[in-house]
DNA sequence: CAAACGGCCTGGCTGC
DNA sequence: TGCAGCCAGGCCGTTT
């Protein structure tokens, strides 16, 4: 499941792939992808050219001349790779660009949960997700400050107010569970009720985690890969994430799993305090 | 307005 | 072996 470090991972490994290749063509064999009208997709992207790739959060902005971005969200499985372009479809391939040169991007989804969209640059924040973002970890904007005045307006856990982006934009599941640990603050915490020196050391700590997570490329545990296939490394290093059951590196408590909202949760029921 | 919840999807796993 | 049922979970639209 790409979070932050995944996604930008894909946005490093996929530049040198596709930078200055001209779009031929596009295939769309699951239309459904493309948020925005699907034929217009396809026929404004004839004859631009792969700019560069930006990256907002979880979203990667794949841009192009004419200023048109591409705004793509992987979601759970989404993938990029590029192949020759008359490669036979695999199974769960969904979308190519096919570029002059006789490559093409293929953009594979198990699950059909990514989803793109065509925008004029600069526009980014019509995409419905991107308007609700909060500030990215290791940006200017995300200060213990803006950390404290997030969550005092935040009246359900902290483990639902790290993952709904408002606040905190590009974590997910697995990165909340592993910061969460680490700043010991037990996951059904009230997001409301933790103390401004507590949450001085979440804002550290996911900092930190993200910038190690982005160093190692990424976290693979279920499918993941990077544009050249790759998995990444950070999943030797999870503390918690899938390790319910095992004693907790800090205290040697068997780790529990429970349910917030739905979301799997791994959390050390010793040494993770509940505020509420 | 914020919070909660169902739906989207497929494959892997469990249990009968 | 077959198969129903559950789980994985980010985000969106709808409801509360």
């Amino acid at each position: 499941m790409p979070e932050m470090p995944e996604v930008e991972t894909v946005r490093r490994t996929l530049l040198p792939l596709i930078k200055g290749k001209t779009i031929k063509e596009v295939k769309l064999w699951y239309p459904k992808i493309i948020a925005s009208d699907p034929l217009e997709f396809t026929s404004q992207l004839a004859g631009k050219k792969i700019v560069t790739i930006d990256r907002y959060a979880k979203y990667l902005l794949l841009r192009l001349s004419g200023q048109l971005t591409i705004v793509s969200h992987l979601r759970m499985e989404g993938k990029y790779r590029l192949v020759r372009a008359s490669d036979p479809k695999g199974k769960h391939d969904h979308v190519q660009f096919v570029f002059t040169d006789g490559t093409g991007l293929r953009y594979n989804d198990v699950r059909k949960f990514g989803r793109m969209q065509l925008v004029k640059t600069g526009t980014e924040k019509i995409v419905t997700g991107i308007s609700k973002l909060g500030v990215e970890p290791n940006s200017s904007g995300f200060t213990k400050a803006a950390l404290v005045k997030g969550m005092a307006g935040k009246n359900k856990s902290i483990k639902n107010a790290l993952l709904d982006q408002s606040v905190v934009a590009g974590l997910g599941n697995i990165y909340v569970d592993e910061v969460l640990w680490e700043s010991k603050i037990h996951p059904l915490s009230m997001a409301n009720q933790i103390s401004k020196y507590k949450l001085g050391q979440l804002h550290d700590n996911i900092n930190a985690l993200i910038a190690l997570a982005i160093a190692e490329r990424g976290t693979t545990v279920h499918t993941y890969l990077d544009a050249n296939g790759q998995t990444g490394g950070f999943q030797k290093m999870l503390r918690v994430y899938g390790h319910q059951g095992e004693p907790c590196q800090r205290c040697g408590t068997p780790l529990e799993k429970i349910k917030v909202t739905g979301r799997g949760t791994t959390y050390c029921p010793h040494c993770q305090v509940l505020y509420k």
